[in-house]
DNA sequence: CGAGGGTTTGAAGTGCATCAAATAGTGTGG
DNA sequence: CCACACTATTTGATGCACTTCAAACCCTCG
């Protein structure tokens, strides 16, 4: 296969672009640019002007905003088949957030203003384009509730069940997909408060935490854990990562 | 002007519906129900099926979710202009959150499948759809920011700023829309939180608070003691009520 | 092996929540 | 127009969760 056709391919497992006609897809694949980006490679900065937007082939993105007194927001940590950049289309082409690679990655860059036409040209694009952000807001929301109402060794604990395959309710292994650090950030909380947080989840549900893998012996005990405070039943399948 | 035709008004005026073509908002307030409700009905609750959504005539309405354990989260409190449940579309016809009035209100009942032909047939609507759910969930993205970032009054204060004309950087009188209560939570932190923050805010800013007014002798004051946590610029347009 | 970042631990501080009670405000019926 | 009932708001005292600062440890990779 050549270097246009698995571009093409990327893109039609995106969720954004997931059924849609193949003379669209192609004429994207066209105007694709691969980059591979080292861990620490910004891509793009808030508020800058938006030219492109990205998909990403394999890695992993980090996208935030930071404050004029320093702090830092992570907004998402996205990864394989997840798109970034494209909402830019609807804040006067300023980009929303600053992203940032923090695993050497590889990510597809695209034109906004193909978008832009296929919006106003093509309405079953456009229909996927809202079913897939309403999809969005709809986890963004659930996020809201979490960071409102769970404790951080629940958040832990949600984060992780979100990892597990939950329609299996027994023992299994989960490998976290990327530093602590950056889990910890975007779950809103201190590296330290992480570590401490995830030690008390250890002594309250029995798991057991070896380096970056865990090992659980029973999957419902960690949605009771979690799930009670939460309004939502587990398992909680819309909070699933986009790409899924 | 008859009671058909208020509703078209109403209709025409929200954010969803302005400028979409007028068979399709008579056919909308053909099939309308005007709802009266005494503070405290409640609309919808959260996963209930959903035939309807709703615009708001004039009053307030709270939406929210509950957990297992009793923890209330409050998505948002809406006012008039507001739509609210037309989301259900995307969530299997499951209402998202439940709805109930925290004031007198007056509503429009529509149904929802209204919206979902409109969906499949008219383009020109589901693009103004998709932009109106970017723009809730770009507003929603800043309150994540804002949630997480600021501290309680840094949080009253960029409520209060909202509030504002933010052309007028001088002088100004703040009538705040509903009971500190509702501020209170729709801010995510307790009333006595509420009431201590708002104090310091008092001094820390030298406003002047009477009931449910408040005086300000310095937005740009205010806004230099709020958005220094913010990542975004003042005047924080974007973060406007949906209304405005 | 040594440097540097990731992770853990400890000690101390801060902010918000909680519980309890006082006070202010509002709407009611008399 | 007043007294009562009820709710909203404020205040005080206390506790807990998370942060902050500091330092140790650990792991990986040149």
């Amino acid at each position: 296969m050549n270097e246009n056709s698995l571009i093409y391919k990327t893109l039609s497992d995106t969720p954004l672009f997931k059924g849609q006609d193949s003379s669209f897809l192609s004429r994207m694949a066209e105007s694709a640019v691969t980059l591979r980006c080292e861990k620490g490679k910004v891509l793009f900065v808030h508020d800058e002007q938006a030219e492109r937007f990205y998909v990403i082939r394999h890695g992993w993105i980090k996208l935030f905003r930071e404050t004029l007194d320093g702090a830092q927001a992570v907004i998402d940590i996205t990864t394989t088949g997840d798109t970034f950049g494209e909402t830019a289309l609807f804040q006067n082409n300023l980009y929303p957030y600053s992203a940032e690679a923090v695993e050497s990655s590889e990510v597809i860059s695209l034109p906004l203003h193909l978008l832009n036409t296929e919006i106003d040209t093509n309405p079953q694009f456009t229909k996927s384009f809202l079913f897939s952000i309403a999809k969005e807001k709809d986890r963004q929301d659930k996020e809201i509730e979490h960071a409102s109402i769970q404790n951080a060794p629940q958040r832990i604990c949600c984060f992780l069940l979100r990892l597990t395959d939950q329609s299996n309710k027994g023992k299994t292994i989960i490998h976290l997909p990327y530093d602590k650090m950056f889990i910890a950030a975007k779950l809103g909380m201190q590296a330290e408060t992480f570590s401490r947080a995830l030690k008390k989840l250890k002594t309250d549900t029995g798991i057991r935490v070896k380096g970056s893998s865990i090992e659980v012996d029973n999957v419902e005990q960690l949605s009771n854990y979690a799930c009670q405070a939460c309004s939502f039943e587990f398992p909680c399948k819309d909070i699933k990562r986009k790409a899924s």
